[in-house]
DNA sequence: TATTATACTGTACATATATTCAGTATATTT
DNA sequence: AAATATACTGAATATATGTACAGTATAATA
């Protein structure tokens, strides 16, 4: 995406505002009513413009043909995300028969994307602020760091703890609940898997 | 809102997925290929009984003029939710000095409806998994009950804890850590607000 | 120095588009 | 029985609109 200048950007903006207003885009004339231009070949030629740089796609000959392209997903788009229940045994899959159900929410709404609601069983996380019921937003990755809260899986148990890394053969996964003991994982014998780290947290009281 | 027939529901979710598809709405003639129609005035008719009975809004002359009506905001629409920060002093009043920022949250996406974000500080609702930096949804309203999680001012000092009316006239601020100690109010001697109370809870990692 | 991008005015025109009019036919309402 | 709503075809037309062409001017770039 190239620089946009000072009157692309008010061109762009006047689109938007005309979209939201009418529910329709601006003809060339519109536009330069709006910001004052005499010709209409003034809003052509930033039309072109805005459309060499990507920001908006022109349709030729289609009149109101303009849309804005949404560069990324960082305005209010919004996904059905699938909530999972934390089984005790089997990985958390998105397979049908485990979304419990589908949350709507934006794509931006955490610092990261992530990919599943998570739907916490026990009470090993609760000094982290973690309990019973609570959905932890879930990013798919093995890429963790010490500290990162994870979800990690164990044979076929699944369970949400602090990574810690000792050695670089032997894990420790930390709760925080001191009635709960340390995890320690020896790479060398046991097997370790990362589905993912929470990047955030939603409760329903 | 009128009945609407099936040819005019298939008329109304052409021109939808026109305007998702191309980011503007359809002439009479896109939507008679669509459809399968022979003549623009097919589409004509149809247009003007979807405007009658409410269903969309035409501007008279302009190409492209359509733009379909949203009944309510029941569909999956949006909201700008403030985020207050909870300053030791001061009521959590919606002054724009006091919002740090907005979140974009779908309407429903807790279980009620809320009104804004509270920043918790500090530790004493720990045990409730409630930490620092936390965001409390909030609803406003003074109608709570024995356990709901409230946002009260007492004076100028605004806290998150346990509601507990004790009796008629005695109420308890409880805490949700044992480092902090209960906060009883004589209704008759001392003045409480009740700005709120929580009805969910997010947290970035 | 020539070229390109930006930022406009003004005119002109082909065509994209809304919209009216004239019909045909069926079903529902008054 | 008459009027109205639905559901179309087909043709005609005024105008709304995109778009090209001819200029002017300034700033940045190669």
């Amino acid at each position: 995406m190239k620089e946009i200048t000072s009157q692309q950007q008010r061109v762009l903006d006047c689109i938007q505002i005309y979209i939201n207003k009418t529910g329709f885009p601006p003809t060339r004339a519109n536009i330069c009513k709006e910001l004052g231009f005499k010709s209409p070949n003034s809003a052509e030629t930033h039309l072109r413009a805005l459309e060499k740089k990507g920001f908006i796609s022109i349709e030729s000959g289609a009149s109101r043909g303009i849309s804005i392209i949404n560069n990324q997903e960082h305005t209010s788009s919004n996904n059905e995300y699938p909530v999972i229940g934390l089984v005790a045994a089997g990985s958390p899959t998105l397979a049908e028969e485990n979304v419990e159900r589908t949350i709507n929410c934006p794509n931006s709404f955490f610092e990261s994307s992530f990919d599943y609601f998570l739907k916490v069983k026990g009470l090993s996380m609760k000094d982290a602020g973690i309990m019973e019921d609570d959905l932890i937003a879930v990013k798919k990755t093995t890429d963790v760091r010490n500290g990162d809260i994870v979800v990690a899986r164990l044979d076929d148990e699944v369970t949400v703890k602090f990574f810690k890394r000792k050695s670089p053969k032997i894990i420790e996964l930390e709760p925080a609940n001191e009635e709960f003991e340390n995890i320690t994982i020896n790479l060398e014998h046991d097997e370790l898997h990362i589905e993912g780290k929470s990047i955030g947290l939603l409760r329903k009281n």
